[in-house]
Parts: C-alpha cells; structure tokens; sequence
DNA sequence: AGAAAAAGAGAACAAAAAGAAAACAATTGA
DNA sequence: TCAATTGTTTTCTTTTTGTTCTCTTTTTCT
C-alpha cells in the first residue's frame, strides 16, 4: 500500500471540506465536474487509493449505481481543538505522514493521553487475539520509544508501517503480532523506528 | 431493508423541504408535476421505497384518494454537550435504569447511531472471543427488540443485565457468550427483556 | 536531457437505476 | 350511473454509474 499522492491528498482534502455541500454521496461523474475533470477513469484510480487508504468508504447500499463516497473518512468534523487527527489505515504502509491534517475524529478522553494523539485504522489481522480486529480505529501517542510488551506503531526500514507487540532486546527488535497463524519479525534496532505507542481502541459495529 | 438510492434521497428531500407548500397531501400526479416527471409508475417505485425506509408515511385518512405522503417523523434526541450517558458496568448487575449516577462521555459520530445511545463499562470476559475484554466501554443503542446474531444487552427476569449474542427461536431466546468456556443460557421469551444492541466498542491501554 | 511516475482523456462495457407509457382496479364526486 | 381521479402493476427504453482499457500529457526525480 502506498502513501497518498499530492493529487490524492487535494481530492480527499476536497471530500472533507465540501461535505456539507453534497447532498447525497457524489457520483464519479458530479465529482469530476466538481473538481474539472473530464474523465471518470481517471478520477476512479484516485478514489480507489483513497478507499485503499480508509479514508473514503464505497457507498455500499446500493449495488451498481453507487460505489460512491461517503463522508470522507468516519468523520467527526470536529474542530481540530478538540479532535485527534485522523490519518488514515496502517497495516503494511508507508511511513505516517503527520503533515496532512486530514480529518478529525472526536475521541473520549478516557482513549488518549495529554501528549500529542493520532489516530488509525487497522487493516488486516495481525493483532486479532489481541482483540483488535480489521477495521477498528486505534488511538496512538506519538512517541519514538516505548517500552516492552507495549503495542506500537513501527516502521520498518521507512517504508512500512505496522502495528505489533514490541519486544527490544541487544542488538535486536522483535515485532511481534497476535496471531497464531503469523510469525514474529526480527530486526536490528537500526532498521525499525518507533512513531506511537497504542493506547486506546474503537470499533464500530453499525451496519451502514 | 435497503439503502436508499440517489433518486430516493433527492425525492425525500423534496418533500421535507416542501412540506408547507402543499395544502394537503400530495398525489403521485401533483408530485410528478412538482418534480417534472412523466410518469406515476416511476414515482411510484420511489415513494415505496421511501415508506419502506420509514421515512414516509402513507396518509390513511381517505381510502382511495390518497397513499398520500406525510410529513417525515422528525427525531431529536439532544444529549447534554452531545456527550452520551455512560450508565455503568454491565455484567451481572441490575437493571440499568437503576443506575442513576449519570456522566458523560464524548464518543465519536462513528461509533453510534442516530438514535438514543449509552455508555456501558464491561464486566467479566463473557464475550473475549469477540474482541470485547474486561473493562472495555461499550456504545449500546436504545432498543427494546434486536435480530439474531445482534450482540446485545439482555436484562434476565428484571434482575440481572448481560451483554451477549442473541439468538432467538419459537418459545426460547438463548443468550450466548463469545468465550469457549462458558456455556449458553437458555430462557424463555418472557424471561428476557432487550435493552439495547451494540453499536461501538471502545479501550484504552493507558496505564494509570 | 531522459527515464519513471503520476495524472488525465476518452472510449467501451455491463449492470443498475430511472423513466415513459399503457393498462387496470378502486374510489370519489357529480 | 358515468366520468374523473388515484393508486398499482407491468413492460419497455433510456440514462446513469462503476469499471476497465489504451493512449497521451504532465510532473517529478536523477
């Protein structure tokens, strides 16, 4: 999976600030007229990375007339004063760009810290028998270090991120997942950089 | 039931804009008019739709001169500062109306429903098979029946409230845990009493 | 400058949704 | 009673929409 192009980014950014104007979710072609294109393809590959990414969602009601956006990204569209900034899915990706202030999502205080929060969303299941299934939202605290056994954000060689167990021994870093059906990733300290510590989780069981 | 369409949503949102401009409910010809279109048979199939989704009614007054539309039901639910009530624990507890040392907590858009919601803390490891641990916070959605498979909170003989799967079956509700160890329960319809289907879950990992 | 990646245009396709038109049945009102 | 109106159903055509191609243009990077 890879990071967000700067088209991409301008096309969600759209998404999230003219929410409101739409009255229902857009269609590829009121998109294309909205943002100047002229070709449905073309903005069709952009909203495919943007719903790879989890921050758009398909329109699932309908069968055929509707692959459609909803509002971009679960959102809250929260000021960010008060929101922890969403930015997007994590499981074998690219690096956290915490540049992109992308959406907001409104997050009890019981679920975040009072150092710096982000948010994500997991995809696949490599944490599940910690219970933290596909699809869930995770609260991470931006931080560079940890200790044992907590739940970080890691990425590997900066180019993948991912969510594991962290075991740190001499000269070595293990990721490990919660699932009996993968292996655990060794690396050399050098290789692996910590981006946030896990500390809280949500899920959502509305079936849109 | 089905999501409604792009046509769908336009309609309904004509007629609860609308609403005032008509001096009495409206026919399928007289809306055709009002929507430029040819043909009741067409708008026909939508304003069904519509009933269907409950967003419309059709007017009973006369017989024949009027499936005529209503004016859609309106729904306000302001929960103070748009927090919603965190009740208590659930486990093997007491009816939840018991509870009256009500706070606030402020969940995200995501991880509850348009209807009236509330905040439980979970209790015990009935459900770790499903991902929901000892100490979890729960969104349960305000409802007094549920489809089978839903995960719900069950109040048993007006004593004991519990948050399990539903499976319900002629003269037998069975209430069923998501954890290999424990045992299903079985009871009579009239035994049970459904206060409410899961909608949100929600952890923190932060250590105090 | 040149290669690679990204963005875009445009066409074609299948399926779904929307619409038109006609016919029918039930009710109302004169 | 008769004519008009209204809801209902059915059949058919048209439009819309997601999806997939190929090709060209633009941008980015070395």
């Amino acid at each position: 999976m890879n990071v967000l192009t700067r088209r991409q980014r301008e096309i969600f950014n759209y998404l999230r600030d003219n929410n409101d104007s739409f009255t229902c979710p857009p269609s590829l072609d009121e998109l294309c007229v909205r943002l100047g294109m002229a070709s449905r393809g073309s903005l069709y590959k952009h909203i495919m990375a943007l719903i790879n990414a989890g921050l758009v969602e398909p329109f699932t009601g309908n069968k055929k007339a509707g692959v459609r956006l909803t509002a971009p990204a679960q959102q809250d569209n929260e000021s960010p004063e008060q929101g922890l900034p969403f930015i997007g899915a994590i499981a074998a990706g690219k690096p956290i760009e915490a540049l992109s202030n992308i959406a907001y999502m409104n997050v009890p205080d019981a679920l975040k810290t009072d150092k710096p929060c982000y948010v994500l969303q997991v995809k696949g299941d490599s944490m599940i028998d910690a219970g933290i299934f596909d699809g869930d939202w995770v609260v991470i605290e931006q931080r560079d270090y940890a200790k044992n056994g907590e739940i970080v954000v890691a990425l590997i060689e900066g180019s993948d991120a991912t969510l594991k167990y962290l075991e740190q021994r001499v000269g070595q870093v293990l990721l490990l997942p919660a699932n009996t059906t993968m292996a655990a990733l060794s690396y050399r300290p050098e290789q692996v950089e910590i981006q946030g510590v896990l500390v809280g989780q949500m899920r959502s069981y509305r079936t849109h």
